[in-house]
DNA sequence: ATATCGTACAATCAAATGGTTGTATCAGAG
DNA sequence: CTCTGATACAACCATTTGATTGTACGATAT
């Protein structure tokens, strides 16, 4: 297992580069096939740097890679990184539980058992 | 089960919302118990109003929601939305399934059975 | 009734974001 | 070698974000 400990500079880039529906939508075209820069360019209504940027925001997030072939740079999503944010979402559930909890035993005591005899 | 279909704008406000520590840090201990505004704006190093500003984003994001408790607003993380933001990243994790599947299919074809005899 | 606590909201401001165009570089095709 | 396709990157601009201070207002405690 991977220790990668994710700095609130690192969750904070990760949320945001998900946080745009073109970047998400790179991802998921990028999840099922390496896909070049100027492919993904050509799949959305605006300009060749524009899309360049967004990619770059995802590399910075570390949501996908970017590997030569020939003149033309593959991008590539990487699932762990999604997996990381998972994990995230999976710590706050945990933290609800505690919730839960709290209640039970404030249920308890508010509603204590009847004197016996 | 809840239908509730979220649109690209209501994606980009709860992952724009998770986007940054303080927003995540209210939603961790309104997760655990209900707190007021003013008792979340003295745990942090920044104004009142600026405190506010963030529950208003989470507000808007329907990550918290708010009661009025006398004169206080007691804020409390509404875990379903998280919940439908694991949703989200689980989409993403299947779509990469099919990677492996093609990536399977490519496979069998490149290396097709020896010929008998 | 009035002082105060908790909140809401407007105005303001610096920095970050999301987009553009233009220029430079680099690998392959002819 | 030269032309072209695919990137990279800088400069620029409008809008949004994250924070501030100041003002207003409703609910409580005294």
């Amino acid at each position: 297992m991977v220790v990668s400990e994710l700095s609130d500079q690192d969750v904070n880039r990760l949320f945001r580069a998900l946080a745009d529906a073109t970047r998400r939508d790179i991802v998921r075209r990028t999840l099922v096939e390496d896909v070049s820069v100027s492919q993904l360019a050509g799949a959305y209504e605006m300009s060749f740097a524009a899309v360049q940027k967004h990619v770059a925001v995802l590399e910075e997030a570390m949501l996908v890679t970017k590997n030569s072939r020939g003149r033309e740079r593959m991008v590539r999503a990487n699932l762990d990184r999604i997996r990381q944010a998972q994990r995230l979402l999976d710590h706050f559930e945990e933290l609800w539980r505690s919730r839960i909890d709290r209640l039970d035993i404030l249920l308890a005591e508010d509603n204590p058992a009847p004197p016996d005899t």
